[in-house]
RNA sequence: GGAAGGGUGGCAGAGUUGGUCGAUUGCGCCGGUCUUGAAAACCGGAGAUGGGCAACCAUCCGUGGGUUCGAAUCCUACCCCUUCCGCCA
């Protein structure tokens, strides 16, 4: 959610973000509705003030057995128009709320302007020796990851149909063990070295949560609802981790705090029906480790760099070919105000894979969130943290990638050596 | 699923014959005295949100509705938490 005062002051700045964003909510709607929010205020406080003294006035009259009847009839019409008011502004509110939650949040200034992917800024890319020319051998041409995970037996997409529909992974014998040692990989990697809290949240959020990160009210399409208990499925661990703090004043010594954890994720893909499905692509379920900051807003633009920095570093260490993008306000999410985006490369595909989004949301979510820390000081007030997250990474990507890279000309697979002892094996098949 | 208890300021915890209760107190926090420094002790300060944005004013005691001139205090509906019992992993 975006300060109210910036749109008062700035209106024509937010609507050109808005713009750029191709987002459609109504700069205008929200100035409207806040202009009328104020005249109300004004007039009922003035009201309720006028209440407050005549109402000690009937109180003191009273104790001196005084006649008080007078005054009391007249505040009873004062009260009866105070009602009218505070109804009206209730309405308001909620509109002005309404049409705030609709508002995304602004990108950075650094962010090129751009309408869509086309315009997303690449940075830099990171190839590893061992991956370079893979598919230049005619004689070996490399296998997708379907095919290969059916040909080694480590993964049954016709199975998982079977079960819960397509879009639903099933990983079994070798490829279930390498799946659970990538996470436990990537879990240790940010806890020893890069200073990171582990978390092991709920799966399910309730509605508040939901609107906390801001899936809520936009995607609600987009994800799986327990109806009967007005639960969510999360998309990603940021939802859960993000809204530990809903609601919360956090001292000074925790902030900057640094959380990493483990979820199942879950997403509907509503609509994206057709497009990259095959396996791994496109799926409603995913493993993910996430990485979530929550930090001093003078620094949050140096903790996104260095949040950036620890996704790069499993996959160097992995030996994964990557690269970073800068995305283009177009296809900066909703929420963010900065996104870099780091996709491994499939061969097979011939294509360039997302598996991890890391993002500053700045101070959209915790003004969502109600997220807060007291600075040190004399005077401090409480001030709204940033909040961050990155995949650190997401598994079904980086298995594709695995696999493909790190096939050999007989159809195995090599472990990446930093798996292995997690594996406990060095090679599948 | 059954029963009981409870939701108050950063935390803990008072406050029900409705009327200076935004609320006693303790801890924590900030400033000061003392000290080489710190602790302890003592003195003082400080809630949050909103409107003017200075004085000041309004709102906030789980949430909504109601009674009343006036409610943390009374009525009502709902939500959440804790404990116990039952059932199950």
């Amino acid at each position: 959610m975006l300060d109210i005062k910036r749109l008062r002051e700035a209106p024509d700045v937010i609507r050109q973000a808005v713009r750029n964003k191709n987002e459609k909510g109504s700069v205008d709607a929200v100035l409207e509705a806040d202009t009328r929010r104020r005249d109300i205020i004004v007039e009922v406080e003035q009201l309720k003030n006028t209440r407050n003294v005549v109402s000690q006035d009937i109180a003191r009259l009273k104790k001196e057995k005084q006649d008080a009847d007078g005054k009391i009839a007249e505040m009873k019409i004062v009260s009866d128009r105070i009602k009218e008011l505070d109804e009206e502004l209730r309405d308001v509110d909620a509109g002005l709320r309404e049409g705030l939650l609709m508002l995304p949040n602004i990108c950075h200034e650094s962010v090129p302007v751009g309408g869509s992917a086309v315009d997303n800024l690449e940075l830099r890319s990171w190839i590893p020796e061992h991956t370079m020319g893979i598919n230049e051998d005619p004689e070996h041409p490399v296998l997708d990851h379907v095919e290969l995970g059916r040909k080694l037996d480590i993964l049954d997409f016709d199975r998982g149909a079977k079960l819960s529909g397509s879009g639903f992974p099933l990983y079994v014998n070798q490829g279930a063990t390498l799946e659970r040692a990538l996470i436990n990989f990537m879990l240790d990697t940010h806890l020893r070295e890069h200073g990171y809290r582990e978390v092991f949240p709920p799966f399910v959020v309730n509605t508040e949560s939901m609107y906390g990160t801001g899936q809520l009210p936009k995607m609600s399409e987009d994800m799986y609802r327990c109806a009967d208990d007005d639960l969510y499925l999360i998309p990603t661990a940021e939802v859960p981790i993000t809204n530990m703090y809903r609601d919360e004043i956090l001292d000074e010594a925790q902030v900057p705090t640094y959380f990493c954890g483990y979820s199942a994720c879950f997403r509907r893909e509503a609509g994206s029906y057709g497009k990259q499905t095959k396996g791994f692509l496109r799926v409603h379920q995913f493993n993910k480790v996430e990485l979530v900051k929550f930090v001093r807003p003078e620094h949050s633009y140096d903790e996104l760099e260095s949040l950036v920095g620890n996704v790069e570093r499993v996959l160097q260490l992995l030996e994964i070919p990557y690269r970073v993008l800068l995305l283009c306000t177009g296809d900066t999410s909703f929420s963010s105000a900065k996104t870099y985006d780091i996709e491994v490369w499939s061969p097979a595909e011939g294509a360039w894979l997302e598996a991890s989004s890391c993002s500053n949301f700045e101070d959209y979510q915790a003004r969502r969130a109600n997220i807060r820390f007291r600075p040190e000081g004399q005077g401090s007030k409480p001030q709204f943290v940033h909040t961050l997250n990155g995949s650190g990474l997401a598994t079904s990507r980086l298995m594709v990638a695995i696999l493909e890279n790190y096939q050999t000309p007989d159809g195995k697979i090599i472990v990446p050596k930093p798996l292995q002892p997690y594996t406990g094996f060095a090679m599948i098949g």
